[in-house]
DNA sequence: GTCTATACTTGGATAGAC
DNA sequence: GTCTATCCAAGTATAGAC
């Protein structure tokens, strides 16, 4: 009658919850690589044999750890993200997610994932269908924002929210890669002064 | 008194580049995390231990590979790029580029090294160091096309080079998780048809 | 659900004959 | 330089006791 496996996190003393939370702690600090059943398991102090009692495979464990990490930036950023009404905002809030993410490690959890899934094939599909709800989000956005301009019979939100959505991405892993992200920073301070101007120029191509 | 291991590519006999040729095939059918000495011996029709005998490691085989693309890409659309004098043409080289690199497979070698960079700490460093050049191009190109502009004094052309290279790479990696590279290429469309317009706003800035 | 033990596979890398 | 053979480490996954 009663559901034994809680569907939300908040269960933290359980295994299945440990183990989550372990992988992402691997993920953030061994990479995609490093992210072994046995390593994982170490990390949580947990025994090996249970990542497949619980999840069946490394990968739908690591896979889970990314839905965990999707949902909680969805909760925590979407409220602010539907909300804001124009582009400087939007690039304040930009900013203000990426650093939120770099700290508690999200976007290299995210970045760790999707290398893992362009190296291999079968991971690939189901980390690209977590990307997805992120591009819808967007689209929306994009599509609301470019609603009466003159721009809006020229660019494909769907294509613009892809565009968006790959430089985050490719800032991630770049950054990444060098091991250092203060290229991001930077270039996040360049997204917020230049907003308005970009927001100035959209206005006046408005339709009165 | 002569070099018994040419520097140059032309020596398409020799086991080494045989090596590294099959490296780049295997990157590109079996994914970095397909590309085992083994596989690519296989791939090759090579005995596995020359892997180790010619490069002394996994690793170094892969980042010859890289550099052997690297090389040739360059070679192939370096003088281009620093023809190209403005917005427009550089738009329709890009979309040249990325064509060219999606058929013979280079943007595919790229977006699984980084991949494999960015899952693996100590190859991530070297493929950093490879991705310099690239942003230093930009980074020059940039510089010349904000000569004289008002955003010569807001934009950092180093931080517009990277964000340029990140979104390039960002499209790529994006497009290979999905495994169809159509919204890449209808973005490649919409720089295209947008650069014109761009490219006025931007002269409209310039300082007379 | 959790533990120990272990079967099985793959892959990196080396030794030593040719 | 190239080959065969092999060692060794690490990883996935399962069996079976508790």
């Amino acid at each position: 009658m009663f559901d034994p496996e809680p569907h939300d996190e908040h269960d933290l003393g359980g295994t299945k919850a440990r183990l989550v939370e372990a992988a992402l702690q691997t993920l953030k600090t061994k990479g995609f690589a490093g992210s072994s059943a046995r390593e994982i398991a170490r990390t949580g102090a947990v025994n090996q044999a249970l990542v497949f009692y619980h999840f069946g495979s490394v990968q739908s464990l690591l896979l889970a750890a990314l839905d965990l990490v999707s949902a909680r930036r969805l909760r925590a950023y979407g409220p602010a993200f539907e909300r804001a009404r124009d582009l400087p905002e939007l690039a304040e809030l930009a900013r203000k997610i990426y650093d939120e993410d770099l700290e508690n490690g999200y976007v290299t959890v995210l970045g760790e994932m999707v290398a893992g899934g362009v190296s291999d094939q079968k991971l690939g599909r189901a980390v690209a269908a977590r990307m997805q709800p992120w591009i819808d989000m967007v689209e929306a956005k994009v599509r609301s924002l470019l609603a009466g301009s003159l721009l809006e019979s020229m660019v494909p939100p769907r294509d613009l929210a892809f565009a968006i959505i790959a430089l985050y991405l490719g800032i991630d892993m770049l950054s990444q890669l060098e091991g250092d992200h203060a290229r991001a920073e930077s270039l996040l301070g360049l997204g917020v002064r230049s907003a308005p101007l970009v927001s100035v120029l959209l206005a006046a191509s408005e339709r009165s």
